[in-house]
DNA sequence: AATTTAATTTCATTATTTGAAACTTTGTTT
DNA sequence: AAACAAAGTTTCAAATAATGAAATTAAATT
């Protein structure tokens, strides 16, 4: 009924909308119910929907007939939201920034004392450098890494610098952590990070973090350029957009974070 | 490589199958790594993420090639969470209740100032009730409606009083405010509230209140019975052991809600 | 007990999935 | 920059799974 297009994707496709229909109800929903906003003949949509019992995305309550998000959905969405949830929320305004400064932009989450890019837009003319999504990389030496430290509070913040390295990749290269130290406060009062060649030779940053509301550390995300194109001053003028940026995306991962409970 | 075992559920079990491999990276992955826990043949595992990124279940980033939980999935999750979260994570716990008292269990929540079932076990000696999951009844006259309304702040309890009916539905039933009111305080004073036929005659229930540690309203859940077979004193003997169990679904669900961010 | 409505099963037809192999692109080494 | 290796993508005939009209059974409703 909903609609008469061909389906796209086979039996996934079909099955995914299946899903789709029964979580519009908001509610567990019988066959019926189903069937009349399904748009597959009954008994497609009757073994489409025994698939997903059978696979755990949906429940099927034996005595009342309802269907209902099963629990492997519930499992997925958990781990999905503590692992990943900033990429999809982010990935909008990091299209939006792209297209506004054609810089190359990088998102990050720490992770395990870590810097771990969840996504990345390409520059116009892209800069080789050594990074993309899903790769981990030190948090001492990196423009997010940095912006993300300096934000966290005083104990979480000592844990995680006492678990980098300070090898030296680059002559500029913090390798200690007082001096790091410093540097991390300096970050927190200004509100954004600059990676000055610290990582890898001629590759520069400016990064800020991405905080909720309520200042909880969510990641952090930065601009990348080269010496041979551009200098820390010139990154300085994308601070505004950055900031911008990395608020919208905060806010908005605290809205999807805090479901309403109770009524 | 994982497994050599026939896989139920044809394309669609494959293509979740997919699904968990790549959440279980908890990161962006690429191709090769999937492939090589993937159980289908390199064209298959191909085809099934392309489906999957077709559907948005996946994100692919077309510069580095790395898959990742795709919108959709957040916004099933997302939508998931708000409506139905407590069901699936109450489930065993439910279970184990229904199996300890062999009674008629029922799991609700608030709906627009009405009761919503989001659960339900029948006993082993079912009762001839009105009352199913997906369900919406009133919140004035049922065990868990009241045990709900008592537990809301001062604020919310006065809005969602003011949407109650008052329909004498027996000769019990509530009818005005006030007396209501009085019933509310005297349920959050002793921490369970009772359906002494107030909804429909005959049927009698014990409820209380599912709540997070911070006192967060999640939902309710109760033992019905009938007149024909018990006193609600002695349903009063369950309160314990349905106290202790909202309890552990509470705490359950708070930490399922608040995932832990920035490392 | 009769009737309507909802849920489930059947089965010959039709469409999709399959995977070995070939091919192309991308990245690495000499 | 050529040669090589690895990752990613496409092809196509054979094998398999999905389809849906109709029949059947089960559950409400009269």
């Amino acid at each position: 009924m909903t609609t008469e297009a061909e389906f796209k994707d086979g039996t996934v496709g079909k099955a995914l909308a299946l899903l789709d229909i029964v979580e519009s109800f908001k509610a567990p929903v019988k066959f019926n119910d189903i069937l009349k906003q399904s748009p597959f003949p009954k008994p497609s949509t009757y073994r489409l929907l025994q698939t997903l019992v059978s696979q755990e995305m949906l429940s099927h309550n034996e005595d009342s007939g309802h269907y209902a998000i099963g629990s492997r959905l519930i499992r997925l969405a958990h781990s999905a939201w503590k692992n990943a949830s900033l990429a999809p929320i982010a990935a909008p305004y990091l299209d939006a920034l792209s297209n506004a400064t054609g810089e190359t932009i990088h998102l990050a989450k720490l992770d395990n004392a870590q810097t771990l890019y969840l996504d990345k837009r390409n520059a116009l003319k892209p800069i080789e450098m050594f990074s993309n999504a899903g790769k981990i990389g030190p948090a001492y030496c990196t423009g997010v890494g940095k912006a993300m430290l300096a934000h966290l509070g005083p104990t979480a913040r000592d844990k995680h610098v006492a678990q980098q390295s300070f090898y030296g990749y680059t002559p500029k290269t913090f390798t200690n952590a007082a001096d790091f130290n410093a540097e991390l406060d300096a970050i927190k009062r200004s509100g954004v990070s600059f990676d000055d060649e610290e990582h890898e030779p001629r590759i520069i940053c400016i990064a800020v973090p991405v905080l909720g509301p309520q200042g909880a550390l969510y990641g952090a995300m930065s601009i990348t350029s080269s010496t041979e194109r551009a200098t820390l001053q010139d990154l300085e003028q994308y601070k505004t957009d950055l900031q911008n940026t990395a608020q919208q995306i905060g806010a908005s991962a605290a809205a999807w974070m805090l479901p309403k409970l109770g009524g």
